[in-house]
DNA sequence: CGTGATCTTGAGGGAATTCAATGTCGGTGG
DNA sequence: CCACCGACATTGAATTCCCTCAAGATCACG
């Protein structure tokens, strides 16, 4: 099962650190892309792509963090399998999110597709290299983990509420990365959901029926839910 | 009543905290701190001592996040107020410790002394400076805020544990802060252990007798807790 | 000592889990 | 095409764990 995964890209990813571009501007619409993300530019520009099928490893916990991830398309899961069999999952990542910023040599969490999933994949020492010549670079990869660790801090207060504010909170912050519409597609499983908010599955389950009950969502189909009131959702969050 | 808990505190006027002066170390103990641990050094070097009586406020969420602050002597609770009055704790920090590293530019959490506190106060743009001319000060930083992150991804495993296990965790991850003695002295109350966990104040003191009762702790006073038998927390904390 | 704050202990209730059964969906082969 | 299968999801009933409410015990401090 090693090696479901394969390379769909031949592009040497050795890089030479050539870092064009960023004092001379030439295209308004580059210009303004390197200006805001210039790492999601460098990780484009040096990483290689990779193709994992859906429910296949990424990498596991404790293995060496060498690389750093960034989701082209698909989605992944992080998690944490605990010693009784528990599993915690750590995020959830859509296209556009980097994932796999660890500070350990190792990595503390594994990583999954959750469906078939493309991603690009950059290693740490590359970028570390780039990041000590390019100050934006180093600057993007600090801020990038300070969001993190919001993100963690966030999921620590979502983690004391009841299970229904939890539910409502988690749609609320799935609909975010979908804000053209008014309905989320969901990606993971209700078990998925489960060990990401701390739950079991039935709680999960009773506590979106009793929120479609409440008029609060629709679910045509199990995957999909429709955010009928956001104002009574947002109360509900705590 | 809804928040009788974080009533019990006491006052929450702003206590304007006295300016030592500055510190400025010339012993040899500090040369060889300097060599492993550039940037307390520096903090030390940079830093002014302020002193905080029990229960007042260090700095409050939503404000400007100028200052990185290290204890000197004393202990510090960061923690946030939910909506309907629950408090959750972030931290507790002893001495040696850093808190107030933050990435927005306003804090997201409140500190507290929570007992009678020094402190060593770094203005952040003073500590920036610093590190675009010391990448090891850099680095620092950057680890200091890898390591705050790996504790955050802890406390969130920590949260979808049982009671028993989330008090014993707490006991170990206390212990290991005072590696030299098999006892723990609590500088919080059980009020701010229970807002640490996610539990309430009657759970954590039945869990901490039932561990006592289990041969597993002792508690000559309530805020000293003796290990004794360190194997068996270990196995309770999951 | 008395007073308030903190901590412990008890009884009862409620929210989430556990265990168990049923329902739904997508794929696969007869 | 449909019947069957397995994976996933929902629903129900009983139980457990923790919370709430309430009372007492202990500690710190004047």
């Amino acid at each position: 099962m090693l090696d479901t995964r394969t390379m769909t890209t031949g592009q040497s990813h050795r890089f030479v650190p050539q870092l064009r571009g960023v004092s001379l501007p030439s295209s308004r619409a580059c210009d303004a892309v390197r200006v805001r993300d210039p790492l999601a530019d460098t990780i484009s520009l040096m990483g290689a792509t990779m193709s994992y099928p859906r429910n296949v490893e990424i990498y596991g916990e404790n293995e060496p963090a060498e690389f750093l991830y960034k989701v082209v398309s698909g989605s992944v899961r992080t998690y944490k399998i605990l010693g009784d069999g528990r599993r915690q999952i750590g995020g959830f990542y859509l296209p556009g999110d980097i994932f796999g910023l660890e500070f350990a040599d190792a990595h503390a969490l594994s990583a999954e597709a959750m469906t078939d999933t493309k991603v690009l994949v950059v290693k740490r020492s590359a970028l570390d290299a780039v990041a000590a010549r390019d100050a934006s670079i180093a600057q993007q990869l600090f801020a990038q983990t300070g969001r993190e660790l919001q993100r963690v801090q966030e999921r620590i207060l979502l983690l004391i509420k009841s299970a229904q504010e939890r539910v409502a909170s988690f749609l609320l912050e799935m609909a975010e990365r979908e804000p053209a519409s008014n309905a989320v597609e969901l990606s993971m499983s209700r078990q998925d959901i489960a060990d990401y908010l701390g739950l079991t599955i039935e709680t999960v389950s009773r506590t979106l029926t009793s929120l479609e009950t409440a008029a609060a969502i629709g679910i045509p189909t199990s995957r999909r839910i429709v955010l009928r009131n956001r104002g009574a959702l947002n109360r509900m969050s705590g």
